[in-house]
DNA sequence: ACTGATTACTTAATCGATTAACTAGATTTT
DNA sequence: AAAATCTAGTTAATCGATTAAGTAATCAGT
């Protein structure tokens, strides 16, 4: 059926082992029949055969787990990061695997088995928790992996990951300039590992011009429309209201917003919200919503790098990745009309 | 490293072969000897090494492959599709390969090796064309493969597709219930193969009542918003301008309510705009978008199904699946406000 | 000119499974 | 009771590559 080595070999008049040095560039081989064998690989239209290549040395694929609720993968965040990284590592000569696991625990377990049965490299960890198992896991077992996120020990894992906090701090800023005093923050669950950091961010931000950190301006909430619906509900019926509130993803500000509207404020002029990510979405809805633009190709990009490079024992100076977020200032925030006393 | 079937069989005072043989279900063994492999399998926590199975089998693997067009995977519609299409794989014990191809052109070389190489035991065709070369090489070659459209000749490629005909038809004839007589169409790029049953539903629907096909009103566009802006422009410049518009997709929809609104129109009364997907943020825009509900999960279910049947050799009724549409009506579509003359 | 090193290969072991072919012992058939 | 069949295994070939080890032939050094 596919054409082999030993095909190949026997029409360049050389052994199987001549073939495979010259295709891997090892061993000694003359110039002249280094060319023998190029031309029968040509001719013949050679392809290595994967199982085979992958029994000794790398499979060529990096795996990726995904929970399998239903249209998961529909999140824009995540689908966007998956078209970099497939494309990063694909200019590399690697592919994706997508796994999908049914049930959340089993998730480290599946990870380990994916890698120990050598039918991945190396593995991208998405949606990275505080104490994440899979990440100790595979530190543990000395499995090449990338976290898409602050993972719980800096040393022993790879990460790449977007500077929350330094975003946060940006975004409650502009929200100061406008006016705003008291400032709202729907978080994304505790568990996530980009939680804290852009929680911090907007805490630092506030005490840097003397403002008062009041909790029941916090409210953590899921990590979808819904849930920001139902944040800024309890947000707005706080004994004093925010005037401006920051969403920890987008999807939590447009719920926000729709909470807003049906609770007869004008957002961008009654009350103002951020948002975190800039999806597509976030420039077409109405009012356009101001937001933190996540760089979310190069983010695939620079996992692809980190993990190829960890595949491949490569030296690195720094196996830690820090992206920067940049505030894109749409119309659902503006100046505070409330006077403050 | 990892644990072999070596090391199993010793534990368990069998061959390899012996095993094999209880793993697989093949060959003849006893309840007692099976006991023992398998508390062997467990104890030493087993798992069939990936490449050395699929070197004599099949690798378990679904491939696809992916133009490299930037942020492709995060069109909603695909990516929903293949949130599906994974789960219903992992149930049937497969993993799916993402293949990202930058080069158009080599997209029927890719797929082709990929299964020559036996890194995929067949492969799902996305955006099927009218004459896709795909489904004619692995055709060809007797490579498992479905087509997620129609495919050049429905003899020799199993596919799965929605029924664009009759979903065409609904629309029009919803259009036609409240009173349209000049309806437009928004056609999407003629060599994809879902292109020519969705024209073909409006030409029946409009011959149905009598209404003769205006060749002004039918515009072949691209596939995303702003073809559909562009699209609905020229429709809205023509001389007698449609009171309503069937777009091909959701996206060419939002674009083409867009460019109603900049001409001053207000969707779903002086115009009204019907789309084909109900993409999610269909219900989200406003007007919330009327159009035709596309069963995405189901579509990548049955797309996995066949794809296994295939893969296995399994025998059925019928390689070919249509799916029906469901018309959601919604806000952007209302009464002809235009008298006819 | 003889030894030692280098070059350019080939031979053969190896990876971890599957599976065809074989075998010893038990069971059935005639 | 001898022959034929069945049962429950084992042995060994095999898949298609990689790579350690081996081997002629060439070349350099003294």
């Amino acid at each position: 059926m596919s054409v082999t080595m030993k095909q190949v070999a026997a029409r360049a008049n050389v052994s199987v082992a001549t073939v495979s040095y010259v295709l891997n560039g090892t061993g000694a081989v003359t110039e002249a029949t280094k060319q023998r064998v190029l031309a029968a690989v040509s001719e013949l239209n050679y392809q290595p055969h994967h199982a085979a290549r992958s029994m000794r040395g790398r499979s060529y694929t990096i795996g990726l787990t995904l929970p399998a609720a239903l249209g998961h993968l529909a999140n824009p965040t995540l689908s966007e990061f998956l078209s970099g990284l497939s494309d990063a590592i694909a200019v590399r000569g690697y592919y994706l695997l997508l796994a999908t696991v049914d049930d959340q625990e089993r998730e480290v377990e599946v990870s380990l088995d994916l890698a120990r049965t050598g039918r991945v490299d190396g593995l991208v960890l998405l949606d990275v928790q505080v104490d994440d198992a899979r990440a100790y896991a595979l530190a543990a077992q000395q499995i090449p992996h990338v976290c898409a996120g602050l993972p719980p020990d800096t040393n022993t894992s790879p990460f790449v990951s977007v500077d929350g906090h330094t975003g946060s701090v940006q975004a409650i800023q502009h929200l100061l300039n406008l006016g705003h005093r008291r400032i709202g923050l729907i978080q994304l669950p505790s568990e996530l590992a980009d939680s804290e950091p852009r929680y911090l961010g907007y805490a630092e931000a506030l005490e840097s011009v003397g403002l008062e950190l009041d909790p029941l301006l916090v409210v953590e909430a899921g990590r979808n429309q819904e849930d920001g619906y139902q944040a800024m509900d309890e947000l707005l019926g706080a004994p004093e209201p925010p005037t401006a509130v920051l969403a920890c993803n987008d999807e939590l500000a447009f719920g926000a917003m729709h909470a807003a509207f049906n609770a007869g404020l004008e957002v961008g002029r009654d009350i103002s919200v951020v948002g975190f990510d800039d999806v597509p979405l976030a420039a077409h809805v109405r009012p356009a919503l101001t937001t933190l633009r996540q760089p979310r190709l190069a983010f695939g990009e620079q996992i692809a790098m980190l993990l190829v490079d960890a595949i491949e024992r490569r030296e690195r100076q720094s196996w830690q990745v820090m992206l920067e977020t940049r505030l894109v200032i749409r119309q659902s925030t503006g100046p505070c009309s409330v006077v403050s006393h």
